[in-house]
RNA sequence: GCACCCGUAGCUCAGUUGGAUAGAGCGCUGGCCUCCGAAGCCAGAGGUCACAGGUUCGAAUCCUGUCGGGUGCGCCA
């Protein structure tokens, strides 16, 4: 549990206590206290809006509640003292040995410090990616992969019992037009010449293994059957040669799925008419025609009645249809089936990360859930923004109608995994994001992927010159733990402790608002707190954190940078990017 | 026409789910290395949080409307 939570919960208890002393009335909502690190940091450690939000209901005036509120937080052993302030706030100064223990947690425990049980072990299931198995990833699928993954880490970290999982959409038309692809290269791999590939089958070169293999396993006898059980059989063969493209392309980020679900199996199964059966007990399935969308009248537009499901109950703007013209499901129809899927398999909490091109569909897709749970069922929906390549300031120019877009691959062949994951995370997922190939690779202060590394290669090194110069100590985590770190006197140090101490209210924040971006953000504060006090050594050489005279107060101050280190490590750890030794 | 997302310093963007005097980097201005930690550091200027109303102790944050940008809009997935 983080330090701020502990505190919410003494709050409460305390709230409780006065309510039961009659000093307060009863059935006071306490959902909205909250206690968090001023934005001023000379207000205090900790801050507590408690007295203003409870004002309101319970007919006082906010100080009069902190005043009934401040001797009980006084009484409290890692108190220090308590000031009211502006309209209300109940500011709380800690005892430095609260900060201190924080540190010693994080020397401790390492990459772990930061766990919290706050998810109490309830399952969640996280889709993302799933990218059609059409050919190889490409950039735009980056964002989202990185996205979801570091989502489903912090979770994890948070106490969640987290399944990352893939849709295959390996069925619709998208699937027949790779069949015809790939039979195209099998002739060619028959020796057949086949030309200049036509529009609308997929021109990529990916596809002519799967034509060779295509060969080899059946030889010239594939062809002499009818088109129908050609297809049949190619798709399966080609759906499949993509997934393990799909599947290298995920490894090279770092990437690994618990499940992959299939759209064919669920059509398979009898999934949909399942699920949809359900729905139709309830009245929520009719047949109707809808109305043509105004202002952008499609040319082709005839009224159609069609199977349709009543979203529009749950939310959405109109109902959505179910079945196409040829009586054949609809990609929403599967995706009912598959989120009820997900429901059977024990998930009342969902999250799927799409691309911001699928923003139309997220009230439909929200409606179902709603409708096929009863409302017990909860999905969220994280849109990521388009990646702009850039090169040098100019974006990159892409083409995919000549098959030659830029793969997930070569961007990270060329700038490394984890440059590519931690940029991803430099913007929250609902803005677009520039990656500029020069940019990211730089090494300044502006590039925050250098930033956090050098800050802990610096840690290292300073750990490295201390067991060569000053061999006296023990730079044991134990040892360090047990160091003298009351002596960190300095304002710059005080803040890194405070910045070390507020890393698992971070990690619990980014994790329920399912932010991943905000843990990128916080390494960057962390790592420019540390810079600035490396710097202060610069003018000041009795700041510096090894000092052979004073060893009591060097073991302090390499204990202080441990504690950096290892919330860098379990930070990156999170993102899903290694921290460096050193800096080449 | 409708829906969703966005609009914060000259530029690129954060903003702890409604909190206190709105922050960072770049850029700009001014300081700092013949030497010990300068791929730099310190300080400063720079804002009507698009605009107008509303909700309340309190709004960049929530609601309504307007303007501007992006994405999408019955049989694709």
């Amino acid at each position: 549990m983080s330090l701020h939570q502990e505190f919410r919960d003494n709050v409460q208890t305390i709230i409780s206590r006065l309510v039961e002393k009659g000093a307060l009335p009863e059935g006071l909502a306490t959902n909205a206290v909250s206690v968090e690190p001023p934005r001023d940091s000379s207000h205090g450690d900790l801050s507590t809006n408690a007295a203003m939000v409870l004002a309101k209901p319970a007919k006082m005036k906010p100080r009069d509640i902190a005043d009934l509120i401040k001797p009980e937080l006084e009484s409290l052993a890692s108190v220090a003292s308590v000031e009211i302030a502006g309209p209300g706030f109940i500011n709380i100064r800690l005892e430095p040995g609260v900060w201190e223990d924080e540190l010693r947690k994080a020397i401790t425990l390492g990459v772990n410090y930061g766990d919290s049980k706050l998810g109490g072990g309830e399952k969640i299931n996280v889709e993302f990616v799933s990218a059609n198995p059409t050919g190889p990833m490409h950039v735009g699928h980056c964002r989202g992969a990185v996205f979801g993954d570091v989502l489903a880490n912090m979770l994890a970290k948070a106490g969640f019992d987290v399944t990352r999982e893939y849709y295959v959409n390996d069925a619709g038309g998208q699937i027949t037009v790779l069949a015809k692809s790939a039979l195209l290269r099998y002739r060619e791999a028959l020796g057949e010449s086949i030309g200049e590939i036509p529009e609308g089958l997929y021109p990529g070169d990916y596809l002519v293994p799967v034509g060779q293999l295509l060969k080899s396993e059946h030889g010239a006898a594939l062809g002499e059957k009818p088109e129908s059980e050609q297809l049949e059989i190619v798709s399966t063969v080609a759906t499949d040669a993509m997934l393990d493209l799909i599947r290298e392309d995920l490894d090279a980020l770092g990437i690994t799925f618990d499940t992959f679900s299939s759209e064919t199996s669920l059509h398979a199964r009898k999934s949909i008419d399942s699920a949809l059966a359900a729905l139709n007990e309830r009245g929520l399935i009719y047949e109707g025609i809808l109305e043509p969308p105004k202002g952008k009248k499609p040319d082709d537009w005839e009224p159609r009645e069609q199977t349709l499901f009543r979203s529009s109950q749950f939310g959405d703007d109109t109902d959505r249809p179910l079945k196409k013209s040829d009586g054949t499901w609809t990609y929403f129809a599967a995706d009912i089936a598959y989120h009820d899927d997900k429901i059977k398999r024990g998930f009342s909490k969902m999250i799927d990360v799409w691309g911001a091109d699928h923003g139309g569909y997220v009230k439909r897709m929200k409606a179902a859930v709603n409708a096929i749970s009863n409302g017990d069922a909860e999905l969220d929906v994280k849109l990521c923004q388009m990646v702009k390549l850039m090169r040098a300031g100019e974006p990159v120019k892409m083409s995919k109608r000549s098959g030659d877009f830029v793969t997930l691959r070569e961007v990270v062949d060329e700038v490394g995994r984890d440059v590519v994951r931690f940029i991803m995370l430099t913007r929250k997922n609902d803005a677009p994001l520039d990656f500029d190939f020069a940019h990211v690779v730089e090494q300044t202060k502006d590039n925050p992927v250098f930033y956090v590394q050098y800050a802990h290669a610096r840690v290292r090194s300073v750990m490295r010159k201390a067991a060569a110069e000053m061999p006296e100590l023990d730079l044991s985590s134990s040892a360090l733990a047990a160091a003298p770190v009351s002596l960190l006197e300095h304002s710059g140090e005080r803040v890194l402790l405070a910045k070390i101490g507020d890393w698992p209210r971070s990690v619990e924040a980014a994790a329920t608002s399912h932010e991943p971006h905000r843990i990128a953000f916080y390494l960057a504060e962390l790592a420019a707190a540390f810079h600035a006090q490396w710097n202060q050594g610069t003018d000041d050489p009795n700041l510096r954190f090894l000092d052979a005279k004073n060893p009591d107060l060097s073991h302090a101050r390499l204990a202080l940078i441990q504690g950096v280190a290892s919330v860098i490590a379990s930070g990156l750890n999170l993102m899903g990017v290694t921290p460096v030794e050193e800096m080449r």
